[in-house]
RNA sequence: GGGGCGAUAGCUCAAUUGGUUAGAGCACCGGCCUGUCACGCCGGAGGUUGCGGGUUCGAGCCCCGUUCGCCUCGCCA
């Protein structure tokens, strides 16, 4: 009937005189009278139609009609608009009128001998072929399937579904792993993201967590003797999203037994290699290894983008000795603290080349504003310049500057022409605030190249050696900066075994077993030796505050687990949507989930979330408390 | 929960510092056109300027509130 035997994107000179059924959607349509051009749309591309009163009929069209009388083909012809379904039936023949360059099929077209209009559209809001602006994300996501014809959407569908065949390749095929699903109904251990939760019908009153993670159930697949497990799963997070995040995304979650750091890092590398080499030929060079510490220090951020410099220097012992007071009042700030205690003052610089020219003063006032929004008290400034009599500080806070000049050069690299950007607070804020602003000066200064898809360089890097802890600002308490399963560093576990409860400056110094992949500023994978020593978790769930009732109310199984048998085991997690992103050249993950959520967590198509019926609630035994607020009006 | 930006025809955008009947391109409807490929030509229809208040002789424009979308801080073990 409507069978077709070729797609949109596959006729070429070769099948000239061949007769072919195409089916697909009218992307646009040309009207000369008694000669129609239509391009026919599938996913694989787009072929010109032609329909010709006299050419329908020399060419054996049973009812090649006349447009003018509105009769047989020509006349449905005629009444194709933008969006139309059809099929049709005819003849490949070189085009008289030219090649089009622009089409792969552009060097031939299709005769209709017969056409059948399968479905007729409404006016859609908008058409597949964009010319100019894409209409604003509440349009596309309202009408998606609209959306998703789009030749740079079907794209990153099937590249998309590429990508999971190269993940089940790389593991399943080449090194077996096995692929395992767990629950999505899962206990809720409200530690960590917030839950979605369920409620469960039979036990009224009680309640299911939708899985942040797979991560308790691979662990204990490991002590299952599951060995490698393998499993590309939906996770769950009630929190608000943002550009490259949603509450609800795929992870590809890995775990290993009998392995330590160093093996699971060479087969995961080994699996970037193996899928960038397969989804865009690229040959990724061995990973970089950089210390949590020390992309804390240089980039002020756990996830450096190291494709460019602007390197954050630590002048601390320079800055003490001169007399500014943004200066001295920060390194008053936990003196007596550690080098890298989070809670010592310290002063913080970043030399950007060039910047007396590139950075006006309405771009290093923002700055100030920008350090506020992480908790500092504001960026100093200075100026490096020129002079006859030697360079020299200008502007901003020069006069404090010049008695330590000499050695701000040396420790910096000046340059004349440089700005000084300084940052002075504790150790935490100053450190994440410089961080900000120096990705802030990358922008401005146009020192951020195009992203890898675009050409621009794939810079993986290793982070790794995270502290295993840190503290909550606002309840006070340790909480696990990875997850609670995170062993120790092999060679910490002496130290972590050792430390007391309330011994704050050893717990926050302990290192961790955790390792990232970060790709250009990107976290795209993160993961960790675990603990599978029940005696470790269970002081690591002492040092989180939990007391032993709570810890066996919420993680017997696991420590029950853990204390018959279970083997040294590891794990990670890839972003999925992030790598596609990556893959794909976008900034924005919405492009590359096919129905994905806006930032209240709408899905804009189906009007989800939506009101339950009082009788579902009844069934499941729940009342809401949400009441409209009175209108203030 | 906080901050920022935005919303005008189905879509993308205009609309002089608050002043006539809110315009254009595309899409849509009618007509013409035999070699187009962003086809062309003629004509037409299409508006609660997101919504609700307010200021004003007069509001798309100013003020307040609100809804929705995007970016972001918090949050994301």
């Amino acid at each position: 009937m409507f069978t077709r035997t070729h797609t949109c994107g596959e006729l070429r000179a070769s099948h000239i005189g061949q007769t072919v059924r195409l089916n697909g959607w009218v992307n646009s349509y040309r009207d000369h009278g008694n000669l129609i051009f239509i391009d026919l749309r599938d996913r694989y591309g787009v072929t010109q139609l032609v329909f010709d009163t006299d050419d329908a009929k020399n060419a054996g069209a049973a009812d090649a009609g006349d447009k003018h009388a509105h009769t047989g083909m020509m006349g449905a012809a005629d009444k194709l608009r933008n969006e139309d379904v059809i099929s049709v039936e005819g003849t490949v023949r070189i085009r008289s009128g030219g090649e089009n360059p622009k089409l792969d099929t552009g060097k031939v077209e299709v005769v209709v001998t017969s056409l059948v209009l399968l479905n007729k559209t409404e006016n859609p809001p908008f058409l597949p072929d964009v010319i100019g602006t894409l209409p604003n994300e509440e349009v596309r996501l309202k009408y998606r399937y609209i959306d998703l014809r789009r030749p740079a959407m079907q794209k990153i569908v099937s590249t998309r579904s590429k990508a999971l065949q190269s993940v089940r390749k790389y593991f399943v095929d080449a090194n077996m792993f096995t692929e395992v699903e767990t629950p999505v109904l899962y206990k809720s251990t409200p530690e960590g993201a917030r839950e979605f939760l369920v409620p469960c019908r039979n036990v009224p009153g009680s309640f299911y967590a939708l899985p942040q993670s797979p991560q308790l159930f691979k662990q204990i697949l490991m002590v299952s003797g599951c060995d490698r497990y393998l499993q590309i799963c939906r996770c769950f997070r009630d929190e608000d999203p943002r550009a490259d995040r949603q509450a609800e995304f795929t992870q590809i979650d890995l775990e290993m037994s009998f392995v330590r750091r160093e093996h699971i890092m060479t087969m995961m590398e080994g699996f970037v290699r193996h899928f960038w080499k397969d989804m865009l030929g690229y040959d990724v060079p061995p990973m970089q290894r950089m210390t949590y510490r020390n992309a804390m220090e240089t980039y002020g951020i756990d996830r450096p983008d190291t494709r460019y410099g602007l390197h954050i220097t630590d002048i601390s012992e320079i800055a003490a000795k001169t007399d500014f007071k943004v200066f001295r009042d920060a390194l008053a700030k936990g003196a007596d603290r550690p080098r890298f205690n989070s809670k010592r003052g310290v002063v913080k610089a970043i030399r950007v080349p060039g910047g007396a020219e590139k950075l006006t003063r309405k771009i290093t006032d923002g700055y100030s504003d920008l350090a506020k929004r992480f908790g500092a008290g504001g960026v100093a400034t200075a100026k490096y310049i020129a002079d006859p009599a030697g360079a020299k500080f200008d502007t901003g806070c020069a006069k404090f500057l010049e008695p330590i000049k000499a050695e701000l050069v040396a420790a910096l690299g000046l340059e004349p022409g440089d700005t000084l950007l300084f940052i002075a607070d504790t150790y935490s804020v100053a450190t994440k605030a410089i961080g900000e602003l120096r990705q802030q000066v990358a922008r401005d200064t146009n020192v951020v190249p195009k992203p890898g898809a675009e050409g621009g360089p794939w810079n993986f890097l290793w982070v790794i050696d995270f502290p295993m802890f840190e503290k909550n600002k606002d309840t006070g308490k340790w909480i696990a900066m990875h997850h609670p399963f995170t062993a120790p560093r092999d060679d910490q576990r002496d130290l972590f075994v050792s430390a007391s409860v309330d011994d704050d400056d050893t717990i926050e110094s302990i290192v961790s077993a955790g390792y990232d992949i970060v790709l250009n500023g990107s976290e795209i994978a993160g993961g960790s030796v675990r603990i599978h020593d029940r005696d470790v978790q269970s002081k690591v769930f002492q040092l989180l505050g939990l007391t032993p009732e709570q810890a066996k109310e919420k993680f017997s199984f696991l420590l029950e687990a853990l204390s018959f048998g279970a083997p040294p085991h590891a794990g990670i997690a890839f972003g999925f949507d992030r790598l596609i992103m990556h893959i794909c050249g976008t900034d924005n993950i919405r492009d590359v989930i096919a129905f994905p959520k806006t930032q209240v967590g709408a899905d804009l198509m189906t009007r989800a979330p939506s009101a339950a019926t009082p009788a579902q609630l009844k069934d499941l035994f729940i009342a809401s408390t949400w009441t409209p607020e009175p209108s203030k009006a």
